[in-house]
DNA sequence: CCACATCTGTAGTGAACACTACATATCTGG
DNA sequence: CCAGATATGTAGTGTTCACTACAGATGTGG
């Protein structure tokens, strides 16, 4: 019934991968939209009409980021143990967070901790996402507490907010300059918290 | 030889508290002038005279900031062990950093892991205070080692790196909304790796 | 080929920002 | 009481920001 109009020249996700790392090196308030639509390779009005706003990108460029992450974080709680879990998850992390290919650090740190006035639910967006991984660590501390993996008096939503904790303490230390030995050796001391949890203890019953 | 001018109306101590506060809870970038002078309760030009510019102001509140700290860590470092340092300091931080008399989170934090172009250096103007208060832990955690109360084997640095991730990470769910007692709960679990690390062991030869 | 719809590039818009010129006020030293 | 020095309040400065008006380009349906 309608014509469909001239169709957009750029590819959406390549241009949010671009956006991405904006956000992720320069925070949401430190990254303009001129930098943002220069490593877009396209105009404003392009950005705005495919994304809204500025927070619109952003909002954008999380869900993409939380997206790859999510296959990651599969494998992660994948591992046999809550042990093995926290170590892999930590380990990994600290590769990935000190990964040249990317900027350093994590985006749902980088992104805003503190932002100014017409900001402030960055922060809030920000934290609702880590909170989906800490959520996810947690569901698979109840099963290995359920599979006699943890402790029975262990309380699987601390331990999965204590790895949580020690994640984004991580992703700060890495963008300050931390480099990948030094990242190792806090996910290693951290995983020893777990392993105090950890041991072979009757499963409970189905 | 030379007169000395009008002297100031306000308490420059006073007033760096008020900023302090407000670079807290809004962060460097998120901070305006005209935020700043009016907590402050003076005008812009006397910023401007007394700070020198923004970027002078945030380095006087982080020395405020710190130095308060800094009576507060002796106190943490003073503890008999390296497990009761450790246990004091992160539970100390959850109270502190869940307290209503301050903004939530920590300064050192808060105040700008991401910036953009301009203000490069003030994530590392943070990072470096950040670092003193992890080389004031490896410090003691070295003595704890040669008086045989940590493992002969462990690393540290390694463990004064870890405090202190898990003390940003626990600063950035506080500022997301995080109460204090889940904070407890964090720093309850972290503690258990230095508790791995801990014992009675022959110290080192003076 | 035409009406219509959507994208793209140029060139701005008003608002908010960090910062300051300037006149005035308040001190000290002589 | 006067000269020099520093602080203060008013009222701006230029710059940068997120965002957009508009005209031309490029597609689809009839």
């Amino acid at each position: 019934m309608a014509a469909m109009g001239r169709p957009r020249e750029f590819d959406a996700e390549t241009a949010l991968d671009q956006a991405m790392e904006v956000f992720w090196r320069h925070g949401y308030e430190g990254a303009t939209i001129a930098q943002l639509t220069e490593a877009m390779g396209i105009n404003p009005p392009s950005l705005y009409a495919c994304f809204g706003n500025k927070e619109g990108l952003l909002k954008a460029a999380l869900d993409r980021y939380t997206k790859l992450r999510g296959v990651w974080m599969d494998e992660v709680v994948a591992a046999p143990t809550a042990r093995d879990v926290a170590e892999r998850m930590l380990m990994g992390i600290a590769d990935k967070q000190t990964d040249p290919a990317n900027p350093p650090g994590c985006l749902l740190v980088q992104g805003g901790i503190a932002c100014g006035t017409g900001s402030e639910n960055v922060p809030f967006e920000l934290a609702a996402r880590r909170s989906q991984n800490e959520d996810q660590l947690r569901d698979r501390f109840i099963r290995a507490k359920a599979e006699g993996d943890l402790k029975p008096a262990s309380d699987p939503a601390a331990l999965a907010r204590y790895v949580s904790a020690v994640a984004v303490g991580m992703g700060v230390m890495a963008s300050s300059g931390a480099d990948r030995e030094a990242l190792r050796q806090v996910a290693s001391v951290a995983v020893q918290a777990i392993e105090a949890q950890s041991g072979k203890f009757p499963p409970s019953r189905p």
